[in-house]
DNA sequence: GTTAGCACTCGATTGATTCGAGTGCTAACG
DNA sequence: CGTTAGCACTCGAATCAATCGAGTGCTAAC
């Protein structure tokens, strides 16, 4: 073992020992947990050391260490491909996951319930972006006068409808002459619509129904894109609670708050979609989380996929102390369950159509 | 002055002071701020009467008192016809929520969060019943083999819709057959849809069109019902950790989770909606509101209506020491106002169909 | 019946003291 | 020269006594 080793053993038994507890650890209780031979007049030299390259902060002169977000960044980039199974935690997963659902919302928010049961931290899912799954139809359905609701369906009969108002009362015909024209052309398509799709056959539709299709475009546009934004989960609001760093009611409220923000949750949910690189787990820890109320948290994120397509993205956010070991492998197991269970239930439905 | 009232207007002296301040009311505050013109010798006489009587409670022996719940169920059916609109709360209300909105959902969201925006309490909201709205239309979509999808399309365009499957797989000719006859005899009716209602005409049509009918048509009044249940909608759920009494997280964790208990605050909105009798404002206080994590709190609820009938209700909910004056004009003026929006958008929609 | 006066209660605040976990430094050791 | 035992020192936490003061209840006088 080199002496710079030994330096960073005393370091990640600080890490480890600290997300035990959440006590600040001081030499002694290295020297008898850690199982490094040395004494404690070592360990606090070295102790000294890891606090100048701004891996430990001392609360207070007479205290222990705790790791910086620093020592976390290292522990984690060191370990997060080691980190293994412990107690069965990937099989109670299976078994929890084991029953079917025949709506995709019904399984992502099922898996955020099994995550925050298993890893009592708050999970966060993205519901899947209905813009990426392929729109199958578009329905029309004549509400009164200009009032129409449009229907959108997707490929896993997902269905997203919205009222718009038309600049003029169509028939009940024009609308599904519309639609039929319309479907013709978007169907299974996970591109934006734009009227470029239909050239010349535009033309071949009356006045009325041309401008039905014209009107409704960018309204199916902007529910495709506006869906992107809306679309998170979040369970288990209040283990929270029962971690001691949270006991201060300010700073409480100030998660809670957060997590009732959608947009910020969206955002960070798919800031870690984009950089999914390489490692199928992705770690922010406090301030590289970038959001207000949740400096001092830690989030894991990975994506769940549709035949090898990103789909959304499922997460747990807790302290910065959290158990990165227990999480890495529940998100990544779960991750795996999720996407496994999307392509059973709806991957061959795709291939048939 | 009778020397009974006398004794009550020391205890809503106390009532309202406490509910200022959170902090025991001693005989001096009352000398002081009560304007009675006794002596504060004379105040505590009646104050150990009133303990007696368990309107009070003394903390600790060299405390002032605080009202108990009795008290404030006393106070509040005393004055609740005589509160009266104080900094033009009403006023306030009426421009925040003054203009329209294309959805009733939206509309009832909006109050919610102009509710707890003016009070600094949380509120609660029950969406419409669809059962109650009485149903427009129904039209399936073919998905795919066996899978159909339903929507259900109230008076007032709220849309609901759902999966199912049948025991065999219909063309798209034969849904819209069966939807056409279930539109004629379904039209504007808030009654459950039985067999029954068809008679003999379902004779005309064919097999596979019955067969239809016969299969969505269970599963269309489980929506309906099942949707009486689940749409609660809560806002300014954190405003409680404003306040003292929840600085314990403990007490705030038990808080939190009962506002996500849909079944649980349904339950509560539900029974106000029925006892609705006489007052517009329904206030439960403490142990009324007979929920488990809820048991410091009191409930403000109303219901909110179209040409006359419920529809929903909304509701504040906060420490039994909440402000009832305040709180149960914004909740009157909210409800009226929620109404006034809703006849207007709406109520005229259903006189023309 | 009301009130002034007073003794009494008891939680909250303050301050002094102690305790102990933990550090940093120094000197000695292999 | 790295390691370690030893020790003085620091500083928050816990303990305890003293004090404070808001508030009560009782009594006696008005």
């Amino acid at each position: 073992m080199s002496k710079e080793g030994r330096k960073y053993d005393i370091l990640y038994t600080i890490v480890r020992e600290y997300i035990k507890t959440a006590e600040p650890v001081g030499s002694r209780t290295i020297e008898k947990k850690g199982g490094l031979g040395i004494s404690s007049a070592t360990i606090r030299n070295e102790m000294s050391d890891l606090e100048d390259l701004g891996f430990l902060i001392q609360p207070h002169a007479s205290a222990g260490r705790i790791p910086s977000e620093k020592a976390y960044r290292m522990y984690v980039d060191q370990f997060i491909d080691s980190f293994s199974e412990q107690n069965g935690l990937a099989l109670k997963i299976r078994e929890q996951y084991s029953h079917y659902f025949a709506e995709l919302n019904e399984a992502v928010r099922k898996a955020a319930e099994i995550l925050t049961k298993i890893t009592s931290y708050t999970a966060l899912v993205s519901m899947p972006e209905i813009s990426s799954l392929g729109v199958r139809e578009v329905r029309f359905v004549l509400i009164e006068g200009d009032r129409i609701l449009f229907i959108i369906i997707t490929n896993e009969s997902t269905v997203k409808n919205a009222e718009m108002r038309l600049s003029f009362s169509p028939t009940a015909k024009q609308l599904e002459k519309a639609a039929n024209f319309l479907n013709y052309y978007i169907k299974g398509s996970t591109d934006p619509i734009t009227m470029a799709n239909f050239g010349a056959r535009i033309g071949e539709l009356k006045s009325a129904e041309q401008k039905i299709i014209a009107e409704t475009v960018p309204a199916i546009n902007t529910i495709l894109n506006a869906d992107i934004k809306t679309r998170v989960y979040a369970d288990g609001l209040t283990e929270i609670l029962n971690y001691p760093e949270f006991q201060d009611v300010s700073k409480a409220k100030l998660f809670i708050e957060a997590m009732h923000q959608q947009e910020l949750l969206a955002c960070l949910l798919a800031s870690a979609m984009e950089s999914e690189s390489g490692t199928p787990v992705d770690i922010k820890i406090g301030k590289e989380v970038e959001i207000d109320g949740l400096t001092e948290c830690s989030v894991l994120t990975a994506t769940y996929k549709l035949n090898g397509k990103p789909l959304g993205t499922i997460g747990l956010i807790g302290p910065t102390r959290m158990d990165y070991s227990k999480c890495t492998i529940a998100i990544k197991t779960m991750s795996t369950e999720l996407s496994r269970h999307i392509n059973i239930s709806m991957g061959g439905r795709i291939e048939d159509g």
